[in-house]
DNA sequence: TGACACCTATGACAGATGTCATATATTAGT
DNA sequence: ACTAATATATGACATCTGTCATAGGTGTCA
């Protein structure tokens, strides 16, 4: 299997990527605007974010118009098992038990959520 | 309600305060020996990771013979929970849903295990 | 075709990070 | 009291991060 490597996303970068995962390609623009209210930044701090996310090979772009549009060079599926292995990793030294335990107490999930989740592991 | 607001942990941070947790406190090299294999770096900077944490406000210390014992400076249940949620809201816009079907599918945990975790979400 | 509106490119910058080499302090022996 | 072993303190340093100001390119419409 390849194990690709790319350089780890910092935090920003953590939260700029799943708003264009969201809508499969998106503007710079389109990204600002679909920032939470309480994060305010800048366009270019935003375009600033998502080329560096391209340099790290978690985007492409292609131009549209005068526009840049971005669009997904990786997996979502992998992006995220990665991200979230590495934080199992870290914290409970790689056993995902806890983090369960830890959602299932403190996350208002309710016992229906829970059941919907049985089966889903069945490797097919 | 006293939100503390302590600055956020570096990744680097995030692997080595579990450590310090799971002795209820630690020196630094009980730390820099839990290490796990693939992770070396010099005793010195771990000692460095330890002191930032501390002036971060996650860790205290006092001296015990030559050497400082690290202890706990907050609640492991709220540094979790922060780091946890942090996580969800950028990668999820906050909805924990996502991230427990993630696990469920990917992380070869067994329905038995997911059984378990109903019912702990009952606030007492 | 000019002006405007809208984009990206450049690069700047302070602060955070990850890692250490060294210098200095302390303690337990001998 | 000296020394070897072991600790912390200093501070260094290349990167990475988060944010942006501003310069320069380009499509659009009167």
């Amino acid at each position: 299997m390849a194990r690709s490597k790319r350089p780890a996303m910092s935090p920003a970068e953590t939260e700029v990527l799943p708003l264009v995962w969201q809508s499969q390609e998106a503007t710079v623009q389109q990204v600002h605007e679909a920032l939470p209210s309480n994060r305010k930044v800048t366009y270019v701090t935003i375009a600033t974010l998502l080329r560096r996310l391209e340099e790290k090979g978690y985007l492409r772009h292609h131009a549209r118009g005068k526009a840049f549009v971005y669009g997904p060079a990786a997996k979502k599926e992998d992006v995220i098992r990665r991200t979230i292995s590495d934080l199992v990793e870290r914290l409970f030294g790689g056993n995902p038990v806890p983090l369960m335990q830890h959602l299932a107490q403190h996350s208002g999930i309710s016992d229906e959520d829970i059941e919907r989740l049985k089966g889903l592991g069945k490797k097919k």
